[in-house]
DNA sequence: TAGTCAAATGCAAGAGCTTACATTTCTATT
DNA sequence: AATAGAAATGTAAGCTCTTGCATTTGACTA
């Protein structure tokens, strides 16, 4: 309480249970190479002192952490909160323990937490996204930290994702809202820029407007951040902007709740005036009312399956193999046909 | 790629800019403490060979990691996902790294977070609630971990915490929808052995029935787990145990938005046939339809003041002060007066 | 009872960094 | 130009573990 005490080392307890620190080190890493009296012995000292192991001490000196990073744009939604439970989850199941960090959307400060995770031993990273600078990538192979992408698909890349198609699911999407009789269609993005999802997803929209002849320009997009307030506001720009629209996609679910609310706000009638369509499919589509049709991203099953392929990567040596999910389409309450 | 490259260190960076090691450490971490022309040069190496300082050696070495660890119940949902991003914000800014492990509401495995958490090396940590076992306290003690508890106040305590009083907020809400002529009252709330929260609530509520010369055993009270699906289920375990209840009340918001469905589903009319009220006031509450009557948690401000706090401790030894924060009621769509 | 061999334990060398202290290099003053 | 004193840099010890190798212990066999 008072006094300057410093915190119990090894060493300490070695002395406490009159053993040398390899025995107690075994002890804690391999018990049964330590006879069951010693391990007794040990233990009780151990307990008596409070005593935990230095995990940079650890780590240093046995060059391996069990430690996975999980590196996301944020966690003051739902977006990443399932895929990365379940992550958590498969993990804990193996001994392994998952760090998490967040970026705010900002490449700076995504560079400086995937700095800060391999620093703190991340033996493997789990990143959301392809797009980031070649640096980032340089840096990862030079720490000789493997680092996996979700949350997308890119087949032509070399660096293994284990994800969805994002345009591909956007696309399926549109095509269903095209044939709704739809032709004035807007689209509530995050920027495009750094994220490589958002960007797919636009693109998505856009391949289905060529494929049912139209104009891809044809297509209003408004760029904001994510939020449920930014969704209000930017629905809000979208019908000044544009007043014939009469289908607006949104990035992710937040914002299309937030655009379903202003909607309600400002006195459009969902679907029958305006249709809303979301994407990830979480909690909130579900509540929403009307509840909100949207792209069904299997966040659990790519959380778990990432943490498979990394565990599997860095227990045996066994390369990531790419793996691409399935996106469904979750028809709720916000599409209708349009209104002419 | 293929050779097995060692991870580059002080070292080399030192031989490759060819001064000492503790230059280069200087530069790192006391910059205007060298040269500018000797900074210009390291800094150089330290690119040329992506050099990444170890973690464990610096934390080892400087015995301080600038890391504080949260444990929280669950990053599943919403509810403590604000609070923790604006504990994370204010982190960031004085340049500590925020670590959050969950513990899906157990006991076991919020001790061995706590531990995981301890050996690496977090400075202080961020605990919800004062309840678990004292031998935890007793091994942050002798760990030297200073911990602070949030999203609870107990003055009574000698263990400083900065929150609210979730007896004193739920008993206000209570007071005011007895007052609305409710008098079959019933609670949907989470285990409250471990989880002083849920706990508080609970008595809370009692609280203002003895207040009203109502028995507090009038209660109905339906223990679950948390989910929407939980809070589903348990509405309708209420509405068939005790038929006659016009308010139900949820310990949470996630809870609360689930028995908001099921009473539709059920073809209760809410508010008019029966209140729900829930607790958090996290987005999916105002998102509910009808939105959501329930207590608002200063989320934000208490996750910005508990980053403070420990911030302060650390860096200039400042004592934890206990901060008693606001948590204001609000009246959403989802309470009427009693049907009669 | 001596001898063999496996099991249990100990010894000591690192792992990569920080920092007190020692040394060298400048700057400014006389 | 000589020199004090500050600024910059270097040297080396130490932080807490793990682990290869050496040594001891003990069970078992002959």
């Amino acid at each position: 309480m008072s006094k300057e005490q410093p915190t119990p080392t090894l060493q300490d307890v070695a002395t406490a249970a009159k053993v040398s620190t390899a025995t107690v080190s075994r002890c804690l890493n391999f018990p049964d190479q330590v006879k069951e009296k010693t391990r007794t012995k040990v233990l009780k000292a151990i307990k008596m002192l409070s005593y935990s192991p230095n995990f940079g001490a650890r780590a240093m000196a046995s060059r391996r952490t069990d430690t996975i990073g999980a590196i996301i744009p944020t966690m003051g939604n739902a977006i990443f909160a399932r895929g990365l439970q379940a992550f958590q989850d498969e993990l804990h199941q193996h001994g392994f323990t998952m760090l998490v960090a967040s970026t705010s959307y900002r490449e700076d400060i995504e560079e400086e937490q995937i700095r800060a995770l391999v620093g703190r031993g991340a033996d493997a990273l789990l990143l959301i996204g392809h797009a980031r600078s070649p640096e980032v990538y340089r840096f990862l192979e030079a720490q000789a930290v493997p680092a996996l992408v979700t949350w997308a698909f890119d087949a032509s890349l070399s660096r293994p994702s284990i994800g969805f198609d994002n345009q591909k699911a956007m696309c399926r999407m549109a095509k269903k809202v095209i044939d709704l009789g739809h032709r004035n269609l807007a689209l509530v993005s995050a920027e495009t820029i750094l994220n490589d999802r958002a960007k797919a997803r636009q693109l998505g929209i856009e391949d289905a407007l060529v494929a049912a002849n139209l104009c891809a320009k044809t297509l209003h997009i408004v760029k904001t951040t994510y939020g449920i307030e930014e969704g209000a506001t930017a629905f809000e720009q979208v019908m000044k902007a544009a007043p014939q629209t009469t289908a607006v996609f949104c990035g992710n679910d937040v914002l299309a709740v937030g655009a379903l609310r202003k909607a309600r706000e400002l006195g459009f009638k969902v679907p029958q005036d305006v249709s809303i369509i979301g994407f990830d499919d979480i909690e909130l589509a579900e509540i929403a009312y009307p509840a909100l049709t949207t792209v069904h991203v299997p966040h659990r099953e790519m959380g778990r399956r990432a943490a498979e392929a990394l565990i599997k990567l860095l227990n045996k040596g066994t390369q990531i193999e790419a793996v691409e999910l399935e996106a469904s389409l979750v028809f709720r309450d916000t599409l209708a046909p349009a209104r002419n």
